[in-house]
DNA sequence: GCCTGCTGTAGAAACGCTTCTAAAAACATC
DNA sequence: GATGTTTTTAGAAGCGTTTCTACAGCAGGC
């Protein structure tokens, strides 16, 4: 025996068959009698036998492995927040189930590359990171018959894919009717990247609400953003150049809404005296920075789990039929919302934005 | 053909043996006619084969896959900002040559647990990250023969690991040298995480330093922190208590300086007025936050990039001796650390942290 | 004593690929 | 035209598992 123990080893040192040790350590010892049962065992023991995976993979035809497939439009981990969240909600389900996790970063967008490299039989199925649209990802049914979650994309039905998102279209119009009901009327709203999926459907979330209660639609006020706090930035900036301003601006995401209030800082216009802010996600980093953001709060991690509940039952089922899941967001009323009209009333020109814990920024 | 297209089908539809297949599909085809090369590739494509890595690992006895391991105490993705740089580097170097990533998040600290599942066969290599003092993962030789890169935590040198880190020492000693030369002689210091060898590596570097300037340290100005940012609040309020003051602070990473910060604005203390804070990493959030904070800059995507290559370099000559590669930092000054002697002279109430732009916080 | 039905065990094929070894074919040499 | 040399191709033995199938041995029922 040189180099690792195998089961021949073990079946060797136990006096059996290769067979026989390796239904006893797969746990079938109710098959045999019981000193064999211990012979193997402690064979095994001795050795330091572990069994190699990737034999056991080939045999059994399965891996035991899921892909988390990173969109290469986003593939920098270090840029992609969303992805964290999901990952330690993946990685949480996968882990006690003895499943592995592969990091795939594609680098190029040519499909057939992209998924010659995710299915190349080392894998059971994947996870796909907010693929956008357009995405190489997307175009998986080309390429490969494996087991597919979506997550962070709520996806038209055409593309057959189980899906996990967050209610996007609920929470927006849940924060918009908030915002109306704290007497707001003129609303400005800041969209989100025009290739993700959850921009749109947050956009119209809010075009419909204010449809509803008949409040019309400035285009004016309409800014498009791309989910980074720059956008966020230029489109206070582009804002607030304008004659007439909204009470309030709604930003598709927590990021645009820091770069949002940072401009306005810099323009020392405060918030939320003379403009309310609000923002979407709850980003953990809007907290940190001492920003009281009234957001959406959704749970990220709870996306990544269940996504991967949903894979390994299709796995384990069979059955492939997409699913969808989606998430409800809670609205998290912090101070960059003032009522409309109690404001107008009692300018308060110390008060700027809050902490949580009251402290001045 | 059932399935799966296999290498079989394609040498059956080409009209070779297997073997042939195989050695022209990997690029040998200098080894036989041009027109059965040609064949070969022609069916390999109509077919849309491709290789069954599982498969191929079994036989070549490699499986071109590395795991990327985060220490059991650090397990949680969205919690280890130092782990994204890192694995993005990984990441850029594995990538184009067509490594996979295995990204293992342990639960456990049970060492035998632990490599159980690192080392069963599906991995090359193993990059660890920031493992800390005490971790499962550094007791590595007594279950494992694979090659090992640690990064993010230099160890002392019996641990017969090869390394890549920042150069922690020196680039907190020419911290401290330019603390100094600005006039600072009152100096604190708050500690990092006390399992982590950086957080010792640093504070030993204070020390020397100090002791060369012929500094004296006050004990009472030394405070324990563990890298997070509450700890370096509450450090600031353990210090702000005492009745002398040092007139800077030096703080084992930006985390607990941003903290530090915090809890002064708190108690409207204004720095670096009343007191300069200096942090270490020069992490993103700490701009991003607006606080012009005097830290190190350091290149965590370059530590991560370095480690993959240091391991495959290893993997593929088999020279697996320890190699240890420290990655200099860099100065940053930014606004947070004030000249002593000037601002005793010139005191500015008005004048709070000011961001890299110049607006107020 | 023959058939049936257990139980405990082993043999052997399969998974899909790589690669060592050797045979067949082609060519050159004298 | 026999011999040696090189090129081209194929056979077959792995890699370390799993698992299907079969085969002893033994009890009980007729």
């Amino acid at each position: 025996m040189r180099g690792k123990p195998t089961l021949r080893d073990v079946a060797e040192r136990a006096g059996c068959s290769i067979t026989t040790a390796s239904n006893i350590l797969q746990g079938r010892s109710h098959l045999y009698r019981e000193d064999m049962a211990q012979r193997v065992l402690n064979a095994a023991h001795e050795l330091g036998y572990r069994a190699n995976s990737v034999a056991r993979s080939l045999a059994r035809r399965r891996t035991a492995t899921i892909a988390v497939v990173l969109d290469p439009q986003h593939a920098r981990l270090t840029h992609n927040v969303y992805a964290h969240d999901v990952l330690d909600g993946v990685l949480a389900y996968l882990e006690p189930r003895d499943y592995d996790i592969r990091l795939i970063t594609p680098r190029t967008n040519d499909p057939a590359a992209v998924w010659r490299r995710i299915d190349n039989g080392s894998i059971d199925g994947a996870i796909l990171i907010a693929p956008v649209m357009g995405s190489s990802l997307l175009e998986w049914r080309h390429y490969s018959t494996l087991p597919v979650v979506a997550v962070g994309s709520t996806l038209p039905d055409e593309y057959l894919l189980s899906q996990v998102d967050i209610d996007n279209d609920a929470a927006m119009a849940s924060m918009v009717e908030w915002v109306i009901q704290q007497g707001h009327r003129a609303i400005g709203f800041v969209k989100g990247h025009p290739l993700h999926w959850s921009a749109h459907q947050r956009e119209r979330a809010f075009r419909r609400v204010m449809a509803q209660h008949g409040i019309p639609i400035r285009e004016e006020w309409m800014l498009q953003g791309d989910y980074g706090s720059e956008t966020g930035a230029s489109a206070a900036a582009q804002l607030l150049r304008q004659d007439e301003l909204p009470s309030v601006v709604l930003c598709a995401n927590d990021e645009m809404a820091i770069g949002f209030i940072q401009k306005c800082r810099d323009l020392e216009i405060p918030v939320p005296d003379a403009i309310s802010v609000a923002g979407f996600d709850d980003s953990y980093w809007a907290r940190r920075m001492g920003i009281a953001l009234t957001t959406v709060q959704h749970d990220r991690y709870q996306v990544g789990y269940l996504a991967a509940q949903i894979l390994l039952h299709q796995l384990e089922t069979g059955d492939a039929r997409p699913q969808r899941m989606l998430i409800p967001g809670a609205l998290v009323v912090r101070r960059s919302v003032a009522l409309a009209n109690v404001l107008a009333a009692v300018p308060d020109p110390h008060a700027t934005i809050l902490t949580e814990g009251g402290s001045r920024l």
